[in-house]
DNA sequence: AATGAACGATACTGGTCAGTATCATTTCAT
DNA sequence: ATGAAATGATACTGACCAGTATCGTTCATT
């Protein structure tokens, strides 16, 4: 390991040349990320990954500097896609009830997707070596959710009448933990996954709360 | 690998002679847990163990059958140390709201603590190659915990005068998520641990809720 | 004390893997 | 077209490791 540092920043110091090499690049990379994130750091060997790809070795360490490297861009790309039906979900015109109920089961079933729960696992692994992962993760995941929870409550709320405004960035976070929270869990360490009804009535409860919570306000 | 199912029963076929071997493989046991909690399976090696507690490979395929053994065993062993605390929180006299608040302070400072998270992101980690482990780590830990929240709601909510009791399970299973959900995944995937304000915060924010929740009486 | 089983130290075996080197082939700018 | 840089295929190196074998030492029973 000559100098990790100039590795890890590297991605080839002359100019890009061009051509195949981008193309071998973006399939090495999209390949690396489904085997990483079914079997974490250590479960894939960077041959393994050449061999699905096509290409060589040659190319990982000249673009992503190693497979640290390679994990981490990796990792990153995955990440945003995990979210997606939740940042997607549709709830004009629906009421309070019917809008968290929406957003509830998005993220639950956005949570319990088996490449969420590959991801989130090597996540969780590999956090203490890959700190900015981490924090990535987090930022793009209950951060996120929570952002987009109360976004909605607040266009809810602020419409009432008479009532004072509740506090809605705590109010996110407590739905998004009783809605997420023990699913998740049991998904994360029971090899059967929740089925419909009990995702349902997770985040059947977790709405009732909040209104509850919201206060008496219509 | 001769026979992977009579070496995971193993644990030595013909009797225990006794003495010096049994401290040895306990000793064994202790470091193992200790090493693997911090670094994971595939994180320590056999001869680390070793060198570390004394002894020889012998007594770990002699006794454990090998390093999956070896490992199913530190993990369960270290396993019901961390909710000790929980379990053994008084709340005796206590009112809803007073035991409530320690009852969730307890439960946040386990989870936080260096070791549970470390045994949390290992058993995360390893659930799929040790199924068995997960489910003892979810009935360990979060069903533990709801079970111990319930009960004291039972206790104090049933004392009510004219209110209708509750569903308990559910007033639990929200104040364990509402407690724990956030600042845990947060410790999960950032470097800095939340500080006394923080857990304080969402120990009380919880508690509110779950008086507001268990409805009008008293 | 003697003896046979349990134990400890050590080394070996077969395999894997990250990272590097080599060299033939392809690509692109000129 | 052509040659220099980029790329691909392959093999090598040094290290690590799980699991096994060996053999001398220690212990418990008698």
């Amino acid at each position: 390991m000559p100098d990790a540092a100039a590795r890890s920043t590297a991605r080839r110091s002359s100019s890009r040349r061009t051509g195949r090499g981008q193309a071998t690049c973006e399939r090495l990379r999209r390949v690396a990320a489904c085997l990483f994130v079914s079997r974490g750091y250590d479960g894939v060997s960077l041959d393994e990954i050449v061999q699905a790809a096509g290409g060589s070795k040659t190319n990982i360490y000249a673009f992503y500097g190693g497979k640290e490297g390679l994990f981490v861009a990796a990792i990153e790309e995955a990440l945003s896609e995990v979210l997606r039906p939740l940042t997607e979900a549709d709830t004009q015109g629906q009421g309070l009830e019917a809008g968290l109920t929406r957003l509830g089961r998005a993220l639950i079933d956005a949570l319990l997707s088996p490449p969420a729960l590959a991801l989130h696992r090597t996540l969780v692994g590999e956090a203490g070596r890959f700190p900015r992962l981490g924090a990535a993760w987090y930022a793009a995941g209950p951060a996120t959710s929570q952002a987009i929870f109360a976004a909605f409550l607040t266009r809810r709320l602020a419409a009432r009448p008479g009532s004072a405004m509740p506090d809605v960035q705590l109010l996110a976070r407590l739905f998004h933990d009783m809605v997420a929270g023990d699913l998740h869990h049991r998904a994360l360490f029971e090899p059967e996954p929740a089925g419909e009804a009990e995702r349902a009535a997770a985040v059947a409860a977790a709405v009732q709360a909040v209104r509850a919570l919201a206060g008496p306000g219509r």
